[in-house]
RNA sequence: GGGAGAGUGGCGAAAUGGCAGACGCGCGGGUCUUAGGAGCCCGUGGAGCAAUCCUUGCGGGUUCGAGUCCCGCCUCUCCCA
């Protein structure tokens, strides 16, 4: 039995041996072939990291590892996301500047990292809200500027009274702010947008580029995205000669057109607006918009919310028909979507029927629900619910008798003939609202002019700094950067007048977008990265984090590789070949850990008292990397156990292995041997195949135990022949490199007590052999009729024949079979033999 | 309401359509020991003295054979509205 491990002072001995070492600095010119982008999602400095953290970046650790000792050249860069309103939050409560307490955050979280001992390209880490980094976040604005993709939009934003800003429509969570989770309300701004609408069609289609994402996130971006087909009608009437009423709406199902029965619009449409003011109704419409506007956009769209409106007094002619068209205002219908107007067709649309129902409305029935469909008889009024699937059309004009699904393409045409309407392409994506009213942020590089207008800050006087001076933190419903008079005022570069700088800074989304271009280049100062770099390195081969950036984070960093492209800095249409989400980290009683909860485990007080290898192994055992684990302490001592019994496993046979070459190879004879080599060799193949493969290393540990359980006592080895020592020298060789990816410090200090030298990270990872994997003979069931009867050993190799016939032997088979001949013999080769009777 | 995923011992889990429960935790027993909350060894899905029978959320189906494939339910989790 050997010494206590002592896991403190080996991690840290090997974690300084392989900074002296530089053995994760990415080449400069990696070798095309062997070139590997291996990226984790970079972590918002929040205090110390948590096991989320810890997990994703365990992940990545032992894949990095493994890429290294498989030859690649491995980029695997680490960064901060680095701004963000909890630094300000920070800054409110306890008086600390957000630039000190964030880099606060990094310092420690960076120690934790080392201490993880992962292996990261450190001389490319990158901060956010440093100005080397922000410089070029500006620099991606003003790209996107240049080629017309960001405008200024006066428009209703989500309000967060409490936080005092303006929030995202992503950072709203049941229509409560996501950080507050106050109710969130509606207020008019001027705002910077993205114009990613411009992208929908692309990153939907590139979305089919993708087989090496996760089905769940791309079917969440599909749903985000959110494509339909279908026509936009225009809906007329004469009205007051100076102000007609003109309402266009989208659908999806022309072929209900003839079936509308009235029209809904959203209070706070351009029309609603309009009807408030000077429709008939307009006192009874205006009081209803206001009820409204104090509604979340949940609150409206639910589905089993009773469904409120008021008539306009507006009627409008049905394009097709003439009939004259009540015009309700309605807040289940919202401004955002499609034209803020929807055609009311109570018959086939479920909302519609609940909403005329209500408000008394007729039904007009245009597709005929099959004969003998339960409850949908010859009279409407009797009918349940609404008949929402197509079918033979009816009371439809030129369409009566056509089937819905053919005839939406024609009815489509001939609504365009006749100048009703048009095809319409609508996305439920809409343009990215960036500006934020806060401090700790970057600052859009705009200038606003009395005289030229919006200017562009010219790239030349990039980077626009973030002014350090503010003391005063609490927000006052704008950006605190305009009460910093030495950093709005300024001059037009346009016409050198007297002029102001933008006041607010940008969505973090934004800095997060492009930091993985910046890995590839990050020392570049006149560009995010060169040309060069990039082609060098990018796609992202393997890109790992959580499943909640699937529509955010995800999607944003699509659409800027494609910007980036477009503008030809870069050659590739999508940033990552894959995407791999791990699972979340729970608590032992399988909660969501939180501060509030105090459930939090903090993964570097973890590390202290088990070893950064332990915790991993931990990790690792509890379940495949997709899947949610409930972290347990138990776990970890069981684990610091094996990384125990793997250390003394080995110095045990530190003098059996030194008689043998490193290359190798065992010639078994004895069981006991094969068994071993066998055992050796399925470690291997665990793991071989988890790191090409679903990442998921659990099996691969539960083969390092059993190779342990079989292992004999280095005094009974000592007595085995050569070729069988041979073996247990190859064995234990194999365990040190197959482990190394998992419990690197470990395993270095044993590769390194085995004569190694440099680093077990250079050594080659081994090939298993598929031989050592054979047994010489299996146990087999012997089933009737489907049914264990008995086992049975045979030869491996052996015949259908002799399977049959070794199971022939067994008494318990021959008395089951009572004498009768089977019918039917099946013959699986090494796993049993079915005997039909 | 929509989308995605998951239901297997006391617990975490394993299983190319082929012996369900590998491996670990926990538990029980033994051993070493002044001691054991360390180490090592043995046992451990349920019922039964036993032969044997039952067992992968529920109900059907396909198949010689289903945890795995198909259809219909139930429950839970996550994401979106």
């Amino acid at each position: 039995m050997g010494d206590r491990y002592d896991f403190t002072a080996t991690e840290r001995k090997w974690q300084e041996r392989w900074d002296a070492l530089g053995l994760f600095l990415a080449p400069e010119k990696p070798r095309p072939d062997r070139a590997f982008y291996l990226l984790e999602m970079f972590a918002y400095p929040s205090g110390d990291l948590h096991m989320g953290h810890f997990r994703n970046y365990g992940i990545g650790d032992a894949v990095g590892r493994f890429l290294l000792m498989n030859g690649k050249d491995v980029l695997h860069p680490f960064g901060w996301d680095a701004f963000g309103l909890p630094a300000e939050g920070a800054a409110i409560k306890r008086g600390v500047h957000p630039r000190d307490w964030t880099l606060g955050n990094i310092a420690q979280s960076k120690s934790t990292l080392k201490a993880m001992g992962i292996a990261y390209d450190w001389s490319r880490e990158i901060t956010t809200c440093l100005p080397d980094y922000y410089k070029f976040t500006q620099w991606m604005f003003l790209l996107l500027h240049r080629r017309g993709l960001v405008y200024r939009k006066n428009a209703p934003v989500n309000w967060c009274g409490t936080c005092n800003t303006v929030l995202a429509n992503e950072q709203v969570e049941q229509g409560t702010c996501w950080r507050c989770h106050n109710p969130v309300a509606k207020r008019e701004l001027e705002q910077w947008y993205v114009r990613i609408t411009d992208y929908a069609q692309r990153l939907l289609d590139g979305l089919d580029t993708l087989p090496q994402w996760p089905a769940s996130t791309l079917a969440a971006q599909r749903n985000w995205i959110g494509r339909s087909e279908g026509a936009e009608i225009r809906f007329a009437a004469p009205g007051p000669a100076a102000n007609p009423i003109s309402i266009e709406v989208f659908t999806t199902r022309p072929d209900t057109l003839w079936g509308v029965t009235f029209l809904s619009v959203a209070p706070e449409s351009e029309i609603g607006r309009r009807a408030a003011a000077t429709a008939p109704n307009a006192a009874a419409v205006a009081a209803y918009a206001a009820e409204a506007e104090r509604r979340t956009e949940i609150e409206r769209t639910a589905a089993d919310r009773e469904k409120t409106g008021v008539a306009t007094g507006w009627h409008v002619a049905h394009p097709c028909t003439g009939a004259p068209i009540p015009v309700y205002v309605a807040d289940y219908v919202l401004a955002t979507y499609g034209t803020g107007a929807v055609m009311g067709v109570p018959a086939h649309d479920e909302r519609d029927f609940v909403f005329a129902r209500k408000m008394g409305l007729p039904l007009q029935v245009v597709v005929l629900p099959p004969t003998g469909a339960e409850g949908f008889t010859g009279d409407v009024a009797t009918w349940p619910t609404a008949w929402t699937a197509p079918g033979v059309m009816t009371a439809s004009a030129p369409f009566d008798g056509r089937h819905s699904d053919e005839a939406i393409p024609a009815i489509v045409a001939w609504l365009a003939e006749q100048g009703f309407g048009r095809p319409k392409v609508t996305f439920k994506l809409r343009d990215w609202l960036i500006s934020r009213q806060r401090y700790w942020g970057c600052p859009i590089p705009m200038i606003h002019c009395a005289t030229c207008g919006v200017v562009p800050v010219p790239d030349e006087q990039l980077p626009v700094l973030l002014p350090e001076t503010i003391t005063n933190w609490i927000p006052k419903g704008r950006s605190p950067l305009a009460d910093v008079p030495e950093f709005v005022a300024t001059t037009c570069p346009k016409c050198g007048a007297a002029a102001q700088r933008d006041v607010d800074t940008m969505d973090t989304f934004i800095d997060s977008s492009w930091y993985h271009l910046r890995y590839v280049d990050p020392r570049n100062t006149t560009l995010p990265c060169s040309r060069e770099a990039a082609d060098a390195w990018l796609p992202i081969d393997l890109y790992i984090g959580g499943p909640e950036h699937a529509n955010g984070h995800c999607l944003y960093f699509r659409f800027f590789t494609k910007v980036m492209k477009d503008a030809g800095y870069i050659d590739v249409d999508e940033p990552a070949v894959r995407l791999f989400h791990h699972g979340m980290v729970l608590d032992p009683q399988g909660r969501r850990m939180s501060k509030s909860l105090g459930n939090l485990v903090s993964p570097i007080d973890m590390m202290r008292e088990f070893g950064s290898d332990a915790s991993r192994i931990a990790m690792f055992f509890f379940a495949p990397s997709d899947a949610a684990i409930s972290w347990s302490e138990d776990g970890v001592q069981g684990a610091k156990k094996l990384v125990q019994r793997v250390f003394d496993l080995v110095t045990d046979f530190v003098d059996v292995v030194a008689a043998f070459p490193v290359d190798v190879v065992g010639a078994p004879s004895s069981s006991s041997a094969k068994d071993v080599r066998r055992a050796a060799h399925e470690v291997l193949r665990r793991f071989d195949s988890a790191f090409r493969g679903d990442l998921a290393l659990n099996t691969g540990i539960a083969a390092v135990y059993e190779l342990l359980n079989l292992f004999p006592k280095a005094a009974d080895v000592a007595a085995w022949s050569q070729g069988d020592r041979a073996t247990v020298a190859e064995s234990i060789r194999l365990l040190v490199k197959a482990l190394a990816p998992v419990a690197p410090h470990l395993c270095e200090e044993l590769h390194e007590r085995l004569g190694g030298t440099g680093s077990v990270f250079r050594e080659a990872w081994p090939t298993f052999d598929p031989a050592a994997l054979r047994r010489d003979e299996v146990e087999i069931a012997v089933q009737v009729n489907g049914k264990i009867k008995a086992r049975v050993t045979v030869a491996t190799g052996a015949t259908d024949a002799a399977h049959e016939a070794a199971a022939m032997t067994s008494d318990v088979l021959l008395s089951s079979l009572g004498g009768k001949t089977a019918k039917r013999v099946v013959v699986v080769k090494g796993r049993l033999v079915n005997f039909i009777v």
